[in-house]
RNA sequence: GCCCCCAUCGUCUAGAGGACCAGGACGUGGCCCUUUCAAGGCUAAGACUGGAGUUCGAAUCUCCAUGGGGGCACCA
């Protein structure tokens, strides 16, 4: 075990409750989910929901459905509790607020009294001219009797800010790149409190992530900068910080920047490829396809393996094998990997995926002729909802014979398909038992008598029995369509020929 | 504008100084199988961003350039 996780592992995901679940976001839960389980450490989910203007009530049940869905389960945090809670920052207010007065009185923060109105102009003023950007630390160094008359004016509303050191620099290592330094005097005197009482994102989580004991900062790549943010405050506190690991970010596959579903990305030819977690599910991307894929986006199983259990990614889950350059979203992969999953899948488990995608297509489904039919579509299924193109042929009870010209092989006519059908009903309708094996066994011989190739007359009774063009095996399908309907399929080809 | 991070096939990646005329996967092309479409098997094309160093030796270390990304809120 290395240096950095003697202490017991304790991560946490730290989503902010403003909508959807986004796949970075699932990344960066499962990236600390696999950490925790490898270590046997605790994975902790804790709601950051200190911004009140971006609170979506709905986010929280659709961060939890998130996680569950795709099997990252939480040992601490709401729904479960634990001991180190409330897991939900907005029931934690009293914290944050004693931790910023302490920090007052220590002399390392101070009440600023700046409208929004002057940091608005401050900041615009900054963007047209070569200005470093940033507060002005305007209230830092106010005599008591400026600070009286500013309280006044402000009818005492004031936020606290943080004093960051103005020399030299700080330095924080990150477990992936080794040491980070940054100028001091490029960090800012930020806010830690707001009007509202509500900490700012940098307090609540270097307050909460040192009483939750969080060992290790597992984040996104984006957080790089609030680093020496928080060093300074873990020193102002006098706190020892965590490990940090930023992970690389995730990009558009086709657009520009981060994968992000504020600038959806678009697949060439204009398809929208999905970004948030129900949207990868109402899709028909299968959990475990979606958590295999994402450990290969950043990390690497070790060997040449793509295909992998999340058991075996748990044994095997190391952060030294995280990659730290971003990449695109490889969606084809994606694609590729559910249809492995569907393959491989139980078929009972498939079924049940399946069953409610045809009805909502308006089929009815019975499930023994879908488990009959599982066979013959799941190698053709990429995503769930294929199913309805590939296998819906076996639900359908008002059967739509196909056109003429679906029926009509290549170098045949109308009288000669006509034939065809009718000789392979005779044939087929003097089966004692009407199965795969007995099918092909009239029917291949019944192409030669017919002087047909063996393409000719299998297409055109594929056609007739399933009505498109592309579709299982034409003997198995006959077998699982049962020989009432098979039949009865025929005879609507043979009077759509006759017409 | 300033700061920071990153850099291997089209894409996701392996590679932690000699084992690399750079391996795997997806995708793409070809062939095989074949009643369509898949699945499967075989196969082909395809990359170390550039330049200076260090070294007997560099995809691997250093510096610079370039490119890409991130950040600079009383949002997280």
């Amino acid at each position: 075990m290395s240096s950095h996780t003697d202490l017991p592992v304790r991560v946490r995901f730290a989503p902010s409750p403003t909508g959807p679940m986004h796949i970075g976001g699932v990344r960066t839960a499962l990236f600390n989910w696999l950490f925790a389980r490898h270590h046997g450490g605790t994975f902790i989910l804790r709601i950051e929901d200190t911004d009140q203007k971006r609170f979506d009530p709905d986010a929280l049940r659709l961060i939890t459905d998130g996680l569950r869905w795709v099997g990252l389960d939480w040992d601490e945090g709401p729904e479960v509790g634990g001991e180190y809670g409330p897991y939900i920052q907005s029931e934690r207010l009293q914290q944050y607020q004693h931790w910023a007065n302490w920090l007052v009185d220590q002399g390392q923060a101070y009440r600023c009294y700046c409208s929004p109105e002057r940091l608005d102009a401050l900041h615009k003023q900054q963007e047209s001219g070569q200005e470093r950007r940033g507060y002005d630390r305007r209230c830092r160094d106010l005599t008591p009797e400026q600070r009286d008359q500013l309280h006044h004016e402000n009818g005492g509303k004031y936020v606290i800010r943080f004093k960051m050191p103005i020399e030299g620099s700080t330095t924080v290592h990150d477990l992936l790149r080794g040491d980070i330094t940054f100028d001091n005097d490029q960090l800012q005197d930020l806010v830690l409190l707001k009007t509202d009482g509500y900490p700012t994102y940098h307090l609540a989580n270097v307050v909460d992530d040192h009483f939750m004991k969080i060992s290790h900062i597992l984040r996104a790549e984006e957080w790089i900068p609030t680093a020496p943010i928080h060093k300074n405050l873990y020193d102002g506190f006098g706190w020892e910080p965590p490990h940090f690991a930023h992970l690389p970010v995730i990009l558009n596959p086709s657009g520009k920047g981060k994968l992000s579903k504020r600038t959806v990305g678009f697949r060439e030819g204009g398809q929208q490829i999905p970004v948030r977690l129900d949207e990868f599910e109402a899709g028909g991307y299968v959990p475990e396809a979606i958590i295999n894929f994402l450990t290969n986006i950043g990390w690497s199983f070790g060997d040449n393996r793509e295909v992998f259990s999340v058991q075996e990614t748990i044994e095997n889950f190391d952060l030294s094998r995280v990659n730290p350059a971003g990449g695109k979203f490889p969606i084809e992969k994606l694609e590729w990997l559910n249809g492995v999953y569907i393959r491989d899948m139980d078929p009972v488990r498939l079924a049940q995926l399946l069953k409610p995608i045809l009805e909502n297509a308006g089929y009815e489904v019975n499930v023994d002729m879908l488990l009959r039919a599982i066979p013959l579509i799941r190698e053709r299924i990429k995503v769930l909802p294929d199913v309805i193109g590939i296998g819906g042929l076996f639900f359908a009870d008002d059967f739509t014979p196909p056109a003429r010209d679906m029926l009509i092989q290549k170098g045949m006519d109308a009288p000669r398909t006509k034939t065809a059908l009718e000789e392979s009903l005779a044939a087929l309708e003097a089966l004692p038992d009407f199965n795969a094996a007995s099918q092909e066994a009239v029917i291949r011989p019944l192409a030669e008598k017919l002087g047909l190739k063996m393409g000719q007359l299998l297409g055109t009774l594929r056609a007739a029995t399933t009505a498109q063009e592309v579709s299982p095996p034409l003997f198995e399908t006959m077998d699982v369509l049962g020989r009432e309907k098979s039949l009865a399929r025929i005879r609507q080809a043979m009077a759509v020929v006759s017409e």
